[in-house]
DNA sequence: GATATATATTCCCATATAGGAATATATAAA
DNA sequence: TTTATATATTCCTATATGGGAATATATATC
């Protein structure tokens, strides 16, 4: 077999350090491609490549206007990994704050629903 | 050029499944090749390459023991995800309305999660 | 020393990239 | 309608897998 598709997930499109540089500039505001490639100057194709991954796992939206398209980033979709760090946290000392304790939880029980 | 490595970085490592799976048993102790192998049903040299892997990027260190290898998590390594993290967490912020509407999706999305 | 056990490593191959180059497509402007 | 602009797509190739099978290595026990 072969490796995991970019596109399996979340956690898999992310590990392209690229499409990471592209999410970093997303968060701060929605841009067109060619404002991305102004951006980190990277060839158009290579910025629209990425972006394509991250559209199919949902990390990114696309809004049509005229011949340009904006691109937005849908942080909710990137909650499975905040979800999947907090097995960490109480390794990392200091103290959890009230949401962090609830999400613990709710996670817990849902994943004892499968057992 | 072809893909990054996965031992690019925690990024990249993390973007494996089964690596995930992994690290999900470590976390809750520290385990032999084979106490592993016993859990997650996998043939011993594929638990032996992935932990190479996490063992490359630090994310679990070896110690040996006899002939056993316990191989334990070091939750450090993973805090630069974590501090990635922290750039979306203004879009979920810590208000009850906000925590419904993510409980919400929690649900809606286990549902969708095996199609 | 001989053997069993625990784990890593090597060899193999099908597969999915990431990026370069060129081109196609869509839409706006002239 | 012709042209310019914005973006996506296709074709190509080198590369790094992930896993199966077989084997090597290390250590404990007899």
């Amino acid at each position: 077999m072969a490796r995991t598709k970019t596109t399996y997930d979340v956690f898999s499109a992310i590990g392209e350090p690229k499409r990471r540089v592209l999410i970093e500039q997303l968060v701060l505001k929605e841009m067109t491609v060619n404002e991305l490639v102004e951006k980190v100057q990277w060839p158009q194709p290579v910025v629209s490549k990425h972006l394509g991954v991250l559209k199919q796992v949902k990390i990114v939206r696309e809004k049509k206007n005229g011949r340009h398209r904006v691109y937005r980033i849908q942080p909710e979709e990137l909650r499975p990994i905040q979800e999947w760090m907090h097995q960490f946290e109480k390794y990392w000392g200091g103290t959890l704050d009230q949401l962090d304790h609830y999400l613990n939880n709710i996670q817990a029980r849902g994943k004892n629903e499968h057992e």
